[in-house]
DNA sequence: TGTACATCAGTGAACGCGCGTTCACTGATGTAC
DNA sequence: TGTACATCAGTGAACGCGCGTTCACTGATGTAC
């Protein structure tokens, strides 16, 4: 009969960090408190630290499950589109758009400071990553003549550039801007930064 | 001989003042607590609560000097330059200069958030109009067709997009660029913003 | 100029709360024979 | 198949710490006469 424990075990741990995720995206990464957890996915307390040692390991589980959700957001977005521009004005908007409809996951992200000595997981490197080739591949084929150095660097450029207008726009530092304007300024920004350089 | 005490008090609270912007700039927000702060001033805790009602009040009268200084840089940068593209070059590098070196103070004006209920304070809100205003300036004449809304919208995009070149670059996700090389990458950003559109 | 009382600046121990973390304990499951 | 013991999942009260906030108190300054 082995195997109950298990079996046991991985269901605890499932249904801890689902918890964790609703909580999160429900009510924001101030919400993500031990006890909320573990009330919430139905254990006591000491239950959750035995699937995670800390509430950091735990914050950084959900925001891994966040980013994964995010890329397939964009991968997806990136798939529907059939010009390098409007492959970037998709990445763009799909983002702003997941910010906008998972914004206590989306802050979550960006919220979380590690308390200095853990490094940042791999796994969000890796998402990081893959997310700037994303942006990479299509400025490559918009401009091929860009050694790979440039291309690492403009595709920060181009991801800072619209992270910072989904933050603004989250902030509501964007008054009075409909979102179908907003989309446009968006998209404004993408086109801007594609284009042929003057000198 | 009346005007001791009244000198007493505003000296007290110039001190105290004085004291968390220290803490603020040399250890950051999470340092500015109200023990820290009166041992760093020279009195104690209760003194403190003579002067501002709670810390938060007290760390929103800390940013109000970062902006008041950060301000100040920036407008004494655009008067140094000739162009409007120059001063917009002006403003975002001169933007990025003031993050890197005032690390701490930059970063307390975008890591406090209010408890919710607390308004955004008058003065912050001018003093970010009154950048906007520094940003839209150069950009109307750069190209005066623009209408007043797609004027302040399309600075909150260049103050977004800046804002989140600093950012990235505030938290090392530029990797392996050197600093000259950083601000090449803000010019490339300003002028791309301000290239004729396309269509 | 002096006296009596009121008001104010400043003190710091104590309170209170939130919240992560620990640990001795219980009952179920697994294992050895 | 049964018994005895070991191991594991799960519990939740209690601990500990950080930190904002309060408040009764002291001594200096101001005021009224």
């Amino acid at each position: 009969m082995a195997g109950i424990q298990e079996a046991k075990r991985l269901e605890t741990g499932r249904r801890v960090l689902e918890a964790a995720v609703t909580l999160m995206q429900e009510e924001g990464l101030q919400a993500l408190q031990i006890r909320a957890i573990a009330n919430k996915a139905g254990y006591s307390v000491g239950s959750v630290y035995k699937h995670y040692p800390d509430i950091d390991k735990l914050i950084i589980a959900v925001n891994s499950i966040t980013l994964e959700g995010m890329m397939e957001r964009l991968s997806n977005a990136v798939a529907k589109a059939d010009t390098p521009l409007d492959r970037l004005k998709a990445l763009a908007r799909t983002y702003l758009h997941f910010a906008k409809d998972q914004s206590n996951l989306w802050r979550g992200l960006f919220e979380h400071h590690l308390a200095g000595n853990d490094e940042i997981p791999k796994e969000h490197k890796q998402q990081n990553v893959a997310l700037l080739t994303l942006i990479g591949k299509e400025l490559a084929e918009l401009n091929p003549s860009l050694d790979s150095d440039s291309l690492a660097t403009r595709s920060r450029t181009c991801f800072a550039a619209v992270h910072g207008m989904v933050t603004f726009s989250m902030e509501g530092r964007f008054v009075g801007l409909s979102g179908e304007m907003l989309e446009k300024e968006l998209d404004f920004l993408v086109e801007q930064l594609v284009l042929p350089s003057q000198q």
